[in-house]
DNA sequence: GACTTTATATATCGAATTGATACAATGCAT
DNA sequence: ATGCATTGTATCAATTCGATATATAAAGTC
């Protein structure tokens, strides 16, 4: 299940261009699997060399070629096989938690804003998530409601946590980072 | 935030080889911060490099040299600045929710394996975590306590969230898939 | 009318990271 | 005695990240 698996997914709902692969990855699966340009243009390159998809370059006036691609027979084959995977893995990349880790060479009012901020961004990205669920014009797969409801679910979790163990890096604490800072 | 500040921050706890670190990399930090060989030893030349660390080498019968890193006050500087970050990212990258986005297109018997694997997963990594708090001899600082209950909470809500929704692929929802499946 | 931002659309580039592998010796267990 | 785990170094190809470059049109703003 690297990017170039999910491309072959997003083609089975239909045609489509780098670009809109690339919104693609940032509405659908941007809770939980990003990509940039520096990935997906390669993976379609590396894809349609494989056979797995085909490419239809459309000239348009003035602006580049829009490059089209589906999915063909062989990309379903091998789309099917990746799917079979029985133990995907779930992975996170943390410089939050990095960070935490050493709080005691942080000073509290450091501690305080990096988890504000932390609260924040997991708001933000419930508000995303609510907002893509709801701009869907006919109802998502069942597999994309699980995902997003994972998403909620987790960060949910995630604020509750820090709201409730922030006191953790305040008052009584305060002197192991005291007597620890160099 | 990145492998070189990591680091760093575990050398503030005293010397360590390149070795040293990759085991802190595996127990304190495996579940939020992995890096392996390929990572830490391009960091740690890069620190020596720029002053941030410097290294003793102790030469030992038959096996190589044994590399000692000791952080310097260059170092110090650096890890205290890069810590000043008030909104450090967290990231996941899921290869089990990019697999299940396209549930439709695997057997309720494949999505279901899916599932019990990621469970088991997550108590694999429950029990790691257990394992690890209560190994220490002294107790770990503040920061590190947050972050193992932070992983514990987080594996706990995608325990309940996936036993409570598997249900959405089985039975009243089969149809949906073999709609969709091509 | 001039100016800026946003959207469409391609693509590349260096740097970082991943995951596997290689080499070399010791000690421990079967 | 033969294989496996541990200590310890290090590299390599493949992948991914994040930023940037190029070009045009539409839409909003001053």
């Amino acid at each position: 299940m690297d990017v170039k698996t999910v491309c072959l997914g997003m083609l089975t709902e239909g045609e489509a261009s780098g670009y809109d692969l690339k919104k693609a990855f940032e509405s659908s699966f941007g809770h939980c699997f990003a990509a940039g340009y520096g990935s997906i243009y390669p993976a379609l390159a590396s894809l349609a060399e494989s056979g797995c998809v085909s490419c239809e370059e459309i000239a348009q006036d003035g602006k580049p070629d829009r490059k089209v691609y589906r999915i063909t027979d062989k990309g379903w084959e091998i789309l099917l096989e990746e799917l079979d995977n029985p133990a995907p893995s779930h992975k996170v990349r943390s410089e939050f938690l990095a960070q935490m880790a050493f709080a005691h060479l942080m000073t509290p009012e450091q501690v305080q804003e990096v988890l504000n901020s932390r609260i924040e961004d997991a708001d933000r990205n419930l508000r995303f998530i609510d907002e893509f669920e709801s701009s869907g014009d006919c109802e998502w797969p069942v597999g994309v409601r699980f995902t997003l409801g994972f998403g909620r679910a987790m960060l949910h979790a995630m604020k509750a946590y820090v709201e409730e163990n922030r006191h953790m890096f305040t008052s009584s604490d305060r002197q192991t980072r005291k007597a620890v800072a160099r």
